[in-house]
This record gives C-alpha cells, sequence and structure tokens, in this order.
DNA sequence: CTGACTGCAAATTATTTGCATGTCT
DNA sequence: AGACATGCAAATAATTTGCAGTCAG
C-alpha cells in the first residue's frame, strides 16, 4: 500500500530524536540503533557489539553500554530481562511480546501481542509519569515439568 | 525484627515443598526463608545475607546464590528486577506491588496493586503453564523530569 | 551410610571508571 | 574552538565453578 507523502526515514528520525535530547549523532550511535533495530527481538550488550562488528564498525565494549545508556535514557530503547541472561536491550515501538519461561527447565513460549496499555495509560492518569513503558516477564511451569 | 524460629504453617509449607523436590530442609534455608519472609521488599542477594548474618546464622555468600537458586525453581521465590541495581528476590506470595522508575533521574514511585492475575489467568489457558508469575517494572518520565 | 549441602578459594563474567585522543556541531 | 564521544587499560562488582569436609535423611 503506497502512502503519498514520505515517511522520514528510519535513521532521519534517529537523528531528529538524538539531537532533540542533546546527543550528537555519531556512527557508532547509528551502528548500535541500526544492529537494534534490525533484531528480531531484544538483545544483549555483547550481542549488540558482536553484531556492529559484523557490520564492519568497530565499536568497543564500552561505548555499546555508554550508547545504550543514552539510547535509553532518551526514550529510544528499552530495556528487558530474560531469565538468566541479563539485561537485554530493543528499540522501543509501539507494538511487543513478552514470553514465559519454564521455572524449572528453561524453556521459552512466546505470548501474543503485550496487554498492559490500558494499565500504562490509566498509570499515566495516576501517576503523572509520561511515556510509560515496561518490561515484563512471566514464569510458570512448563506442561513438560508438570507433576 | 527477623526470627529464627520458624512460622509453624509457612515453614511447614516450605519444607514439604522442598521435600517434594527432594531438596533438604538445612539451616541455611531456613535463614534465607526466614529472611525473606520477614523483609518489607524484594532483597538484593548480598542484602539476604547481611541479615541473615545479623541473625547469627553465618552463611556464604555462595550458598546464598545457590540456596535462591532452588527457591526459585521450586516456586517459593521470585526474581524481580530493580532498575540499577541488579535482582531482587521475594518470596511469592499471593499480592504484591509495583513501582515506576523515571528513566531520567531513577526516581521510584510505588503503584497499586498489582493487575495481571487475570492475565495470567488466561496465560494459563492458553499455554498450558502452570503457576505463573511474574516479573514486572514499569519506566517513564516522572513529572519533574518532564520537558 | 550416602548423597546433598556448605564454605572457601579462585575463576569468570559483567559493568564501570579514568584519561588521552578524536570528532561532531 | 569547545564540548561531547570514543577507545584503551584497568578497576570493581556480580556470579559461577571446583573441591573437600559436613550434615540431613
Amino acid at each position: 500500500m503506497p502512502t503519498l507523502a514520505p515517511m522520514p526515514s528510519a535513521s532521519e528520525h534517529i537523528d531528529s530524536t538524538l539531537r532533540a535530547r542533546g546527543l550528537r549523532v555519531t556512527p557508532a550511535r547509528r551502528a548500535v540503533v541500526a544492529v537494534l533495530g534490525d533484531a528480531g527481538g531484544p538483545l544483549a550488550v555483547a550481542e549488540i557489539a558482536e553484531r556492529v562488528a559484523a557490520l564492519g564498525r568497530r565499536v568497543d565494549l564500552v561505548t555499546v553500554y555508554r550508547t545504550i545508556e543514552a539510547l535509553e535514557q532518551s526514550g529510544i530503547v528499552a530495556r528487558n530481562d530474560r531469565v538468566g541472561e541479563g539485561w537485554r536491550y530493543e528499540i522501543r515501538s509501539g507494538s511487543h511480546r513478552h514470553t514465559i519461561t519454564c521455572s524449572r527447565c528453561g524453556a521459552i513460549a512466546p505470548l501474543d501481542g503485550c496487554r498492559l496499555a490500558e494499565i500504562e495509560r490509566s498509570l499515566e492518569q495516576a501517576t503523572g509519569y509520561r511515556d510509560i513503558h515496561h518490561s515484563l516477564q512471566f514464569y510458570g511451569t512448563c506442561p513438560g515439568c508438570q507433576p
């Protein structure tokens, strides 16, 4: 379905978002954002560094940490957790999904779309916080591990 | 003030749950459970060790790690995250609360009771997982940090 | 008794910090 | 030019592993 007016390219959007926050637009930051934007799901810091390297850009792990921190504070990326794997990061987009992990065997099952939008909206009213997002992980006992 | 003397009902439940898993009931495990049961909210591993020590029981930090892992897999404790502070653990009970953290300044505001019970119930239907629980953290921009 | 649990030491892994240099605006 | 970003080295912090002695069942 064609659009009459061209949507700003992803990179333009990133650039302006960074600038709006007083952050500079650098190759390293673009690379990190590109990798995150391309990833199917949330990535660990080390994975981000690997994929950036695979793109031919050398970016120090430390820089990834600092970039991620800046991007998170700018509201561009969100931090999530996955059991036993530490933090993971992903571009904040309207729609996302969660998973449920078996506490016994670690099996991970994907879930349908997130149902927290309504809760978040009421939280904005109640707390005065804006631009609310979240990190959510379900745990349980998978069918195979049940007594 | 925490007590080493186990509360009859709770401790019996813990004991039988551990035994049902083939896990042994030891002083260290009871101490950890007692501390968690007494804490107002979720505790970090190091905090658990400190409080256990304050009770007069010497428990190695390594043992706390291993105990927590066993308790988590047994469904007795749940793991949560608090921004920038790593993992925290708490006894799984019916009711609990969440918080919302400011992505800019780190301010933490408490929220009213958790509203995920219904979602969890439907997930049990949809996934076949049982005994579902979760880790949830909200983020946003607090009133003081808004443009 | 026997295997699970613990403590101690040490290895990994993850994350942070300081500083000199490079680069965006 | 000036402020911010990056890379490198190295310090910290967090978590895991191996092993021998101890204790619950």
